[in-house]
DNA sequence: TTAATTCCTACAATTTTGGTAGGAGTTGCA
DNA sequence: TGCAACTCCTACCAAAATTGTAGGAATTAA
């Protein structure tokens, strides 16, 4: 399951591709619309920031937008920023790899290829996915 | 990412496939070949006994055993009761569904389609890979 | 100057995870 | 009958992650 932080900030960001056309969204305003708590929404959009898939502007009439076009925002860089891995175990993760604890050796790990199954399978989905086909613009 | 429990637990019925011709298989020998704490694995093994995927023999030489066919159980199964539901979030899990706390109208989620989307793609492998197929018997 | 906003730091309650401890009950075998 | 090797049961617990909250400082438009 995403945790609540990673589904909040995807709501987010597909809120302000939504509405972004006229200016700077308010966390205030995505906060009332997607029913989430303002202080907890406004550390996930700075994570969004951080990470260059939103600008700011301070002070009043200021918000957050889109740096980049949602069309060339695929689903899956989000969710890596917000959530982590896609894998469900550490030594398949092509981005946050880490040797299994517990495996003596990943070549004769008996789940392993089912796990990279799951894997490709998921990133495709999310690969072809961008903000602009989730919020259907 | 799946739980060290879902993990083990996997590890764990594939090697009673791959080791339980000759006999039931002892938790003890599981922990050493996979590198598992048995207590832990112990209560592992429980819940897949009360799932009816394993049986158990008490006593002496006794230990752990398929009650089917490795090539008719399915990995969807087992992790459905290891680790909960597929789904990435609550409102569009098959077999855990629960409202999100946040969402107004599931109907209009923004991201409802995607959620599916993925759901569905990871239940294809899920559904297709059987303990046998794993297990490479 | 004021109102509205982002930005920053610190803290904290709750839940989940990943176990451990200690022994009771069962079984096969000498 | 007694011992060794198992499963089974209950209770507990520490650490980590999650999901926030509190309180204000800094910035900006009008």
């Amino acid at each position: 399951m995403l945790t609540k932080r990673a589904k909040y900030g995807l709501k987010a960001l597909v809120y302000i591709a939504k509405n972004g056309e006229e200016g700077p969204v308010q966390a205030s305003k995505i906060a009332d619309a997607e029913g989430l708590s303002i202080k907890f929404l406004e550390s996930i959009l700075t994570t969004l920031r951080k990470h260059e898939f939103l600008g700011s502007k301070k002070g009043k009439y200021g918000g957050y937008f889109l740096l980049q076009a949602p069309s060339s925002v695929r689903m899956v860089d989000i969710i890596r920023v917000l959530e982590g891995p896609i894998a469900l175990v550490p030594c398949v993760s092509l981005n946050y790899y880490k040797k299994c604890d517990d495996c003596k050796d990943e070549a004769t790990c008996s789940i392993n290829k089912l796990m990279v199954d799951v894997r490709d399978s998921t990133l495709k989905v999310l690969k072809n996915n961008t903000l602009a086909d989730v919020a259907q613009l």
